[in-house]
RNA sequence: GGGCUCGUAGUGAAGUGGUCUAUCACGCCUCCCUGUCACGGAGGAGAUCGCCGGUUCGAAACCGGUCGAGCCCGCCA
């Protein structure tokens, strides 16, 4: 029976069989140590039987291997315990020397990225990559896990659509049997609709974006987590559920795997469970009088001011998570909820530098929907909105959510420079394989 | 869409007019090595310096073009 690595330890002084891929050979002399990779990590195995270290001879890292020894605990290996008296078996032999490193840390320069992803499904083996992903998963399993408890239903929405959800950015257009199909930008509409059935929902799925984007923070395909909620009193609700959640992940995945974030070089975490909020206006106001760079007739924050407030607020209030609150209404889509002034109900959360999440209330009354709508330039009666409009007649309560960037988070959690990093296979203006 | 930068063995880097017949590290091959864990030691193979053209007695280096890539801005997750 197979035992995996991690599991080892309770088979001291057993016989046992494990299967995995070479990862490292080192040869000396008259004892050879390698380490064999699994799911669970590395086992060392000690050989010191010459016919045995033969079988290894011409064959690369990636070798599919079974081994039988015996298990002995053993201080000097790493993990505590090492196979003895090995038998090895290939069950896959490769010849093939790996284009990339697999046992030491591969280069994250800018410069060499495209390498880095050129050499993917190699690369990725490399125990320094296979750790961000693991990471990437748990913070996944995290937000799943603080959504059920919350009383939200996972849904799945179509990707294949018939009209832009959003106006405005830009869409992949495809041929859709003859007619004109896009690939969803947002999941925006049908996870509103379905807070007309569950009150609560919320989704993990790519997201479609074909902006002319060139950054350290653009893909075409993005990873989204988006929440809707229904029955809020006011926008507060909403920011106060993604606040709690984002400070439970970002809280968890630090206390859970610290020694890997160490390694990984992350940063130290500092946050507090009441995320600060700053309006726009606000922001504006401090960066100009800290920097003496006039930010104030800045619609939007730049991407500087939102490094800045990050640091500020960190120094100010011991929090690198800061909502900006109050965004301007000429920014407004369609579906957000004005305020009496010129700003919206709508927030951003930025983390670490960078914009991840947008926190909105939605408009909830159909006649004011369909006003916004025309007004935005959007025939109310194009099947891609038709049926949006239908829930809303059938009511709709009171609601908000927010559109959530996974890839982004798992960037900042790790202290990555790329947001592509934290994707297996980065889609981006350049790149379509692998 | 606008601006800037980069391209040298499989990988990462050095070299900014001649001493480059291109250097180093990792990886690879051969040999030595019984406690390695970025093992160590000796030797070896591997690059028409992205491509095309030009300047020059001479180009990896300078100029123009081209292809590829990256970063910043706009926009956004």
């Amino acid at each position: 029976m197979r035992i995996l690595s991690k599991d080892l330890k309770a088979y001291a002084g057993e016989k046992v069989l494990i299967q995995g891929w070479l990862h490292k050979k080192r040869l000396l002399g008259g004892l050879t140590f390698i380490n064999v990779r699994d799911r669970g990590g590395l086992t060392q195995v000690v050989i010191k039987d010459k016919e045995e270290v033969e079988k290894l001879r011409g064959l690369q890292i990636g070798t599919v291997l079974e081994v039988e020894g015996n298990l002995v605990e053993e201080p000097r290996a790493p993990g505590g315990v090492e196979l003895h008296d090995a038998t090895l078996t290939v069950m896959v032999p490769v010849t093939d020397e790996p284009p990339i490193e697999i046992d030491k840390p591969l280069s994250h320069k800018s410069d060499n990225l495209d390498t880095l992803f050129d050499n993917r499904v190699v690369g990725l083996r490399n125990l320094q990559e296979t750790t961000i992903f693991k990471i990437r998963s748990e913070l996944t399993r995290y937000i799943r896990e603080f959504l059920y408890k919350n009383d939200f239903v996972e849904i799945n929405t179509p990707k294949l659509v018939a009209g832009a959800a959003e106006g405005g950015a830009e869409v992949f257009k495809l041929d859709y049997f003859g007619q004109e199909a896009t690939l969803a930008q947002s999941p925006q509409l049908y996870k509103q609709i379905m807070v007309g059935v569950f009150e609560r929902v919320f989704e993990i799925a790519p997201a479609f974006r074909a902006e002319l984007s060139a950054t350290t923070r653009h893909v075409s395909e993005v990873t989204m987590l988006d929440i809707e909620m229904g029955f809020i009193k006011d926008h507060n609700d909403v920011l106060t559920m993604v606040q709690d959640l984002v400070y439970n992940v970002l809280t968890r995945v630090y206390e859970e795997h610290g020694d890997e974030l160490k390694k990984l070089n992350a940063p130290e975490l500092v946050v507090k469970p009441e995320f600060p909020r700053y309006t726009m206006a606000e922001i504006h106001a401090l960066f100009t009088k800290e920097t003496g760079k006039d930010t104030s007739k800045e619609i939007d924050l730049t991407p500087e001011e939102e490094k800045w407030i990050c640091e500020y607020s960190k120094k100010q209030n011991g929090c690198e998570a800061v909502f900006a609150t109050n965004l301007p209404k000429s920014k407004m889509k369609f579906y957000h909820m004005a305020n009496d002034d010129d700003t919206a109900r709508s927030a951003d959360l930025l983390f670490r530098g960078i914009e991840i999440s947008t926190v909105p209330q939605r408009e909830h009354r159909y006649e004011n929907v369909v006003t916004q709508m025309k007004a935005a330039g959007i025939d109310p009666t194009h099947p891609g909105f038709s049926h949006f409009l239908l829930a809303f007649k059938h009511g709709m309560p009171p609601h908000g959510g927010c559109g959530f960037g996974i890839d982004r988070l798992t960037e900042k959690v790790i202290g990555l420079g790329n947001v592509k990093e934290a994707i297996l296979f980065p889609r981006d203006i350049n790149r379509l394989a692998p």
